[in-house]
DNA sequence: ATAGGGTTAG
């Protein structure tokens, strides 16, 4: 064992001897006679199997026993859930107040049949725990350990677990029947690390441990991702001999794949004599997981080649990868073997087929598959949504929400995240109404996906409420929740919202971190994002790759291109991260927006990597605002190369084909933008007034006070071509003339969402307004002049970051 | 006699 350990030379315990793991002094419990220990263990066990037997009729001792544990103080009661289990069961395990007269001859059996019938049918663990005080108090002879064998197989709280593991490890000599068992139960438990800290007690005895139990801990090593412990436990299982039983090996392969090593895993499978179907699933599996797909399905063949007939759950895992992998043509191989082989009917098998089809964008051959089903199981049901969400069909999604007849949290949620992907978070907090009406209790992912939909919507009431809602009913807590807090409030213009949360956690990791430097650099203040960003160092945080675009882009959005070019090469040679193509993608934004068009495309020429659309875009968009055009063209072309429809390149070049008057040029391009139904993606803008959102389209009258709100927005336009306004047309599609023009930049969505603000105008608020596309520098200089003259301050987010105009200024210093 | 593998919302 200590030879293994070494020859991986990793970690502090190389070299260092110990058996099994350090027991936190919590859990240790001191002046435990051991023979009450095991008795207690038993009546713990026994109360259990009492209370299964006795799930629903209550009876009138069971009342009896109710009310004395209230009158004594009790409230913990993990029999009775509905009860709850409170804290205070550990505070009084120390002190236990006995509820009745102790005998004053402890040694007979009289005495011990009365006991043992009260252990059995204690409902509450701090009874449980004034019984147990009683054993120690009175010296009782050990009982028989028969009841144990049957018992600790059912669920428990993770409070009476961890007192059940205090007695367990006070028992000198547990029989490696029972403590397996144990084992198992911790392992399936909140808190599967109880099950390593029971076998370090064990392994500290040195004894109790046969093969059996090895599978079952390598489940927690490869669940809690300890591999140092991982391959202590190895190391003895070879030294025990049970390095070639094939359920260790199974175990072993799949706590290397837990712990992240792929390798290790591979190298274990690979010398094992015996491989089931169990065996491969776990290896193939490992594969799966770290992406590496095409090794999936080989080790599938090989399988198969060897003689073993893949069974539903290898099915399902194999067809899993095919659509992870977009393996369409593999994925209906294997549907056509499903089918053949009379497995069609587990619903686990149905599910991963729909979603494999979801996932290779074939809709169709799901919902085929769907058709044929005579039963339609919940989950199927919601893969289905989540499949119709992936591939944009709403519709279709809502098609299959509405025909579900019993409907769980699940799909509810599937549905609501669907209407977020696709743009309508309004939808989706309508769903979360309804949920309301229904008491349906939405659990974390639920939460999750709400808060997602209010910073989508970017309205800060509603932002507000959902915050109040977490707090109220217990989420608050939660560290992935409150880091979608942080997004939302900063996607919603509250940059102090996103502060205060940020400040009010208790614990924070990489992602709070990244989350709190975008949400600075989306409100252009760059260089509290570089603090931010820099503090990481001492926190011990290492940043990551999104860090790390998050940090480029508050640099590209406020032209520090020093430190840009600073922090990218430390990302590289400091943190040893791979640029991906976003990374180069925000070097280029940087040198671009900077005028540094040159430099920008010797990045895109140098890079490793292919340049996408999202990169000739930025390298594009650079060359527009900068009016030079060669390099923009060439830019536009590479990107129609990728993309033909790309309303943006199509555009583009055939305005600068208009200034540059090949007029020719420009017609054909618009000629052939026309042909093939390509249009600018139509703007649109929200606001938010009196808790409800109104959006307004690009020159749309179908808002009930159209004609105010354009009558306001000629009164405005007069007012500020008094102080110098004058429509700027120039990205403006050239076949229109000069009139036309001007009216489709005054019809700028965000224009009629602030005339709007304005008739609405409430008392010192300022105005939120939220907008699809970017904000064009007609509509930027008509909020600056409207912040000064109006005197209010606006703030707009537009497809990429928040303009704060207050006084005439805006926040982003003109550039953006 | 006891143990190891899977599906739907993020």
């Amino acid at each position: 064992m200590q030879r293994f350990a070494r020859s991986r030379s990793i970690g502090p315990v190389a070299g260092e001897r110990r058996r099994g793991f350090l027991l936190p002094d919590q859990l240790s419990v001191s002046g435990w006679n051991r023979r009450a220990s095991t008795f207690l263990l038993e009546a713990f066990v026994c109360r259990r199997l009492a209370a299964l037997s006795e799930k629903r009729r209550t009876s009138n001792r069971t009342k009896h026993l109710q009310i004395r544990m209230h009158e004594s103080g009790g409230e913990d009661d993990d029999l009775f859930p509905a009860n709850g289990f409170g804290a205070q069961a550990m505070a009084t395990a120390s002190h236990p107040v006995l509820p009745f007269t102790p005998h004053q001859n402890p040694a007979t059996s009289h005495h011990h049949h009365h006991l043992h019938h009260q252990l059995t049918s204690a409902t509450s663990l701090t009874h449980l725990k004034q019984l147990h005080a009683q054993i120690l108090r009175s010296n009782l002879p050990l009982p028989s350990t028969s009841l144990l064998l049957h018992t600790l197989s059912l669920s428990s709280s993770p409070l009476s677990l961890s007192y059940s593991l205090s007695v367990f490890t006070h028992i000198p000599k547990p029989n490696p029947n029972l403590s397996n068992k144990l084992l198992r139960e911790f392992s399936n438990s909140r808190e599967p690390y109880n099950t390593l800290l029971a076998y370090s007690q064990l392994r500290g005895k040195g004894l109790g441990v046969d093969r059996f139990c090895f599978p079952t801990v390598l489940k927690v090593v490869s669940r809690v991702k300890a591999v140092i412990e991982g391959m202590e436990v190895h190391g003895l299982a070879v030294k025990l001999g049970f390095g070639d039983d094939p359920f260790v090996e199974t175990g072993l392969v799949r706590m290397y794949e837990g712990c992240g090593r792929i390798l290790d895993a591979r190298r274990v499978f690979d010398k094992m004599s015996h491989r089931d179907v169990v065996t491969w699933s776990v290896m193939i599996n490992g594969y799966s997981q770290v992406g590496l797909f095409d090794d999936v399905l080989a080790l599938f063949e090989a399988m198969k080649s060897s003689n073993v007939e893949p069974d539903e759950v290898i099915f399902s895992s194999v067809i899993s990868a095919c659509g992870r992998a977009r393996n369409l043509s593999y994925g209906k191989a294997i549907h056509e073997s499903i089918t053949q082989s009379g497995m069609l009917t587990d619903p686990y098998l149905q599910s991963a087929l729909v979603s494999m089809y979801g996932s290779c964008g074939s809709m169709e051959l799901a919902q085929n598959l769907y058709d044929q089903l005579s039963t339609k199981p919940i989950v199927v049901s919601t893969a289905m949504i989540s499949g119709y969400s992936k591939n944009g069909q709403v519709e279709a999604a809502r098609l299959i929400f509405d025909q579900m007849t019993g409907k769980d949290l699940v799909c509810w949620s599937a549905m609501m995240s669907c209407y977020v992907e696709s743009e309508k978070p309004l939808e989706a907090l309508e769903l979360f109404n309804q949920m309301q009406v229904r008491r349906i209790k939405p659990d974390k992912v639920t939460m999750l996906i709400v808060i997602s939909a209010c910073a989508h919507l970017g309205a800060l009431k509603h932002a507000k409420w959902i915050h109040e809602y977490v707090d109220r009913h217990g989420f608050g807590g939660d560290l992935r929740v409150n880091n979608a807090l942080i997004d939302m409030y900063a996607k919603c213009g509250s940059l102090e919202g996103a502060i205060e949360v940020f400040d009010g956690m208790p614990r924070k990791n990489v992602v709070t971190w990244t989350g709190m430097v975008t949400a600075l650099a989306i409100h252009g203040e760059a260089v509290n994002a570089l603090k931010l960003f820099y503090q990481l160092e001492n926190e011990n945080i290492k940043p990551n790759e999104v860090t790390f675009v998050s940090v480029l882009y508050a640099c590209s959005h406020s032209g520090l291109v020093d430190e840009g070019r600073k922090i990218f090469a430390s990302m590289v040679e400091e943190y040893n991260i791979t640029p991906k193509l976003v990374h180069y993608g925000c070097m280029v934004d940087l040198l671009g927006r900077a005028n540094l068009l040159t430099e920008a495309f010797e990045i895109v020429e140098q890079m490793p990597l292919e340049p996408n659309v999202v990169i000739w875009g930025s390298l594009m968009a650079a060359c527009r605002f900068h009016d030079e055009f060669e390099l923009g063209e060439f830019a536009a072309k590479r990107l129609l190369e990728l993309d033909p429809d790309h309303d943006g390149a199509h555009v583009f070049s055939s305005n600068i084909s208009a200034k540059e008057r090949r007029w020719e040029d420009a017609r054909e391009a618009r000629i052939l933008m026309k042909q093939k139904g390509i249009s600018k993606e139509r703007g649109w803008s929200r606001i938010e007034l009196n808790n409800e959102v109104h959006e307004f389209l690009m020159g749309a009258r179908n808002h009930e006070q159209a004609d105010e709100i354009y009558a306001k927005l000629n009164e405005v336009v007069g007012e500020l071509k008094q102080v110098g306004y004058a429509p700027n047309t120039c990205n403006v599609l050239v076949d229109l003339d000069e009139d036309e023009k001007e009216k489709a930049v005054l019809w700028h969505s965000e224009k009629l969402a602030l005339c709007y603000g304005l008739i609405r105008e409430e008392e010192g608020s300022c105005i939120r307004i939220v907008k699809n596309l970017r904000i064009c520098e007609d509509c930027h200089t008509f909020m600056k002049l409207v912040s000064k003259v109006h005197q209010k301050n606006i703030i707009v987010r537009d497809r990429t970051r928040f303009h704060h105009y207050k006084d005439g200024l805006c926040s982003c210093n003109d550039y953006w």
